[in-house]
DNA sequence: CATGAATGAGCATTCATTCAT
DNA sequence: TATGAATGAATGCTCATTCAT
């Protein structure tokens, strides 16, 4: 009611409200599902935690799914940024590790509520709709990354090499998550930096 | 009266029909909550599996939690024995492969549904209630039995690898789920077996 | 399956379990019914408390509502027979007061659950059924009781005063229950002993 | 669109349906709850007589209960200010008389449905929760009230006089509805009105 | 656009009653 | 007669979605 002008100037085009409003959905869909699970959370969670009126949300937003959508479509954004700030690190290996670390990073997150992107493609695989689909886009993200790095190195097998080290990141989270024990993912990690170190 | 043995055949002191539909809930419960996952899946759904009327299976389960829980910990019976069985091979590295051969002969399943486990354990790590307890016992079966393997192996590092070897079945199942892509499964498995063998 | 004839032996003219079941579903249904009230008592309580088995109780009893019918009729012996056997004081006073002697012991129970007829009454009113009606029967009983004990006293308002001794104690009960305060109805016992002593 | 005024005729300034249907909710729930009592009133029973959609009901109460509750209250308040109301009589003797002119008021109602408080407090009695308690405040309102009379009119033992009169009132409409006799509550008031004027 | 309210289909669960043996 | 099991209608409650203003 008061400052309505500071929280929803965002864009110099005209936009008004609107725009915030949608973000702050998007950006209360993404933690809100990232705790509870896309089944797990209603619509009135969301829009509570966007602080927006759940009959607004439909303003927006088609349906709940297009609300998850948008909220995946945004993670695939963020995630596409962080690999690319990744960049400037000068070698392959480098970058690879630099990643491990950032996921590890986030160790205590995970340990509570798991892999973002590991929970809504395990949640959404099951259903065979756009949904599931918008995740596989998403889990591509970091493969090609790394299977770009592993073939900068020169590697020959480097897509089986990416699949191989963002499996055992996935499956690391999984675990931290499952026995709440952030030091899991730590070791594993290490791990495999020490690997990442031996290639070639 | 009449046909008992045809329609019940069970046990041969008595046992009657509750014991088959107890296990026929079970079953049923096991495949749709694998295929649809937890929160997705109603009683009626699994009432329908199992071919019982829904209001019955309230005769065998307080609850439906209680049935899943019911569900987990057939779950777990069933990777028991299964570990169990691998004993027979001689060598722990013969055991570990195969493991991994094993599973990996699933993959058709787990790129549809994903890893029964594993996708359990997602989706319940969410909640803070006995069922997330019961799937962190499901998860250690294989990590404490992969422990022991690598133990009679010598290694020092026999919780680390095992923890390695589950977070790497559990990331590619995930990923194999993600892109329906079983081959995606077999390669990873090639991968693990030659690293087992390259162990000590 | 044990000591079935020691349970059931009961009268002597070759009556056997089944006599002792029906009067422990009664017995039973009569103390679930005034801790719980009807609506609230499903026959799977009354079935327990009489420890009988749930399908058992249709040998016994139609419906649900037969059973309460029995546990009411049952109630009204009881009564009648209370009622009976106060006739033994020698002056109808004597009589009357005595009878709220009896009530008043009750308190505590009473303040815990109500009285046994005023519960069922009130409940059963509301029914336009059989059930209903023979609360009302219940409900007679004391009040022709004590209409002829003012009767005796040569009271030309003997109903009048059977009534507003009767709506005295069920409201006083009623009170006692409310407030969960059993010296509630010591007092108001008192008072109706003077009222009862005073009158002629 | 059309006939708000009509409709939702409630005050000037804004007020819409919502204030109407909350209203309609628990002046529905009122009737319903001393027509059928509270165990044999399905949500489905108010709603519809409230014209409202079951579905719609918990956007004002959040559970049954919650219903439940907020008509009790609203039976508190209109006791209340009944009493209030009786204050003008001049002397407390008047009072007295008044309230009990009033209650012989309703016999018809009552000899069909009982005495609302009274139906209340016997079925929520049974029940140790806050429904229970609140009954018992809807009970101590007009004792209170009976008391401060009794007290106006210097007697001592103005809270026994109280209780007395509140459960022969209590009383009388319990067997007023049990044997669905609307003159014996004409009856009792005579005596309890002869009753007053006698003391002190 | 914004918002509180409305709607109805769906879900877990209960329970009186019946059935098969 | 005895009993565990079966059945299905009903109930309280949730929630995505829509409506009226």
């Amino acid at each position: 009611m008061t400052d309505l002008v500071g929280v929803e100037r965002r864009d110099g085009h005209g936009a008004r409200s609107a725009v915030g409003k949608r973000e702050r959905l998007i950006d209360g869909a993404r933690q809100v599902l990232h705790a509870q699970g896309v089944e797990s959370t209603t619509l009135a969670d969301i829009a509570k935690a966007a602080d927006v009126p759940v009959g607004n949300v439909y303003y927006y937003f088609k349906t709940k799914d297009d609300l998850v959508q948008a909220a995946i479509a945004a993670h695939a954004d963020e995630v596409a940024n962080t690999l690319a700030a990744l960049e400037h690190h000068r070698t392959p290996k480098a970058r690879l590790k630099a990643l491990i670390r950032m996921l590890t990073e986030q160790r205590e997150l995970t340990s509570r509520y798991g892999c973002p992107q590991g929970s809504l493609c395990s949640e959404l695989d099951k259903r065979d709709d756009e949904l599931g689909r918008s995740c596989a886009q998403l889990m591509k993200l970091p493969i090609e990354w790394a299977e770009r790095q592993f073939g900068a190195m020169g590697r020959r097998d480097a897509r089986e090499l990416a699949v191989a080290l963002i499996a055992s990141y996935q499956g690391i989270a999984l675990l931290t998550n499952t026995f709440r024990d952030p030091e899991l993912m730590t070791r594993e990690a290490r791990r495999l930096e020490r690997w990442v170190d031996s290639l070639n």
